[in-house]
DNA sequence: TATTGTTATACTCTATAACTATA
DNA sequence: TATAGTTATAGAGTATAACAATA
């Protein structure tokens, strides 16, 4: 933790912190992809709900707060926004009526593979021109940041 | 019901693009650092005009927006809350008064030195454990990334 | 007319906490 | 009492556009 070398200076550059520089990037890349999914009046928050529900049967919303790094709240503001647009549903559990878990409907699941191509081409358009390995060792390195702090939140793509 | 059949190979994993990791990790990064410097009743935002300020005599909201990548509307507003926080003055430029030049007050100048000391704290936890050259790999593609696709900002130094 | 900055509006995401329905 | 989910409130950040003052 403290073994990083650190300049002497008092008041250390913006730029000088790997922070900066992942913020800038990152932040690019969401805005485009926002953008994108805009078109089909789908937010990126929404993608990611749908993404991890075209996975599994249904998924309970507590579960996909704790996955996405998010709270109950917000998943069900988010999962009210997705049951209004007519792609996703919630169903009451039969034996435990406190879990109303959520599913994709037919509509929303013809949509998955239109916004995952989307986030194809966004990722392709920055991070395309990179070399396999370059790829490689970041995913890497930002895995183990993962891995090593234990985080487990929020991807916004 | 013969629309029930995945196309697996259609839709990527979410943890497939780096894009999804950059965003994860870099979230995470921000929001760590947001709470350490509310202690200092400032935002992220706010901390990143103060430490523009704090290398000028002063800049002009506009060029601040451009360096930012926001909008004149949004600098508009951040500058209020530091006026109002006694960290900035705004002062109409003699010659074009149209221009209204933002610059630190002494309280401001004070607090920057903090703050800088909270924003590499805060890298450190996260990427202090990093090689060296690993830290300079992500930052040299980062450049790149912002360079090719002429991203906003300009990486000061 | 063009530019600088301000203001208004709206939406997304985050955070906290009180509230309900169920167990 | 504990848990799952909802609702309310607040704030930050972003985006668009109308607007006033200045040039």
């Amino acid at each position: 933790m403290g073994s990083r070398m650190r300049r002497k200076s008092a008041v250390t550059a913006l730029d000088a912190h790997l922070g900066y520089w992942l913020r800038f990037v990152s932040n690019q890349v969401s805005q485009a992809f926002s953008r994108k999914v805009a078109a089909r009046n789908v937010s990126v928050a929404e993608w990611v709900i749908l993404r991890e529900l075209f996975d599994g049967e249904s998924v309970v919303p507590s579960v996909l707060a704790d996955r996405m790094g998010m709270t109950r709240g917000g998943i069900s503001k988010l999962a009210d926004r997705l049951v209004a647009k007519g792609l996703v549903t919630r169903t009451a559990d039969d034996e435990d009526r406190r879990y109303q878990a959520l599913a994709l409907t037919a509509q929303g699941r013809e949509l998955v593979p239109v916004l995952a191509r989307l986030a194809d081409e966004n990722d392709d358009e920055f991070f395309g021109d990179l070399s396999a390995a370059d790829r490689k060792k970041i995913e890497s390195v930002m895995r183990d940041i993962v891995r090593r702090r234990g985080l487990k939140t929020v991807p916004v793509e």
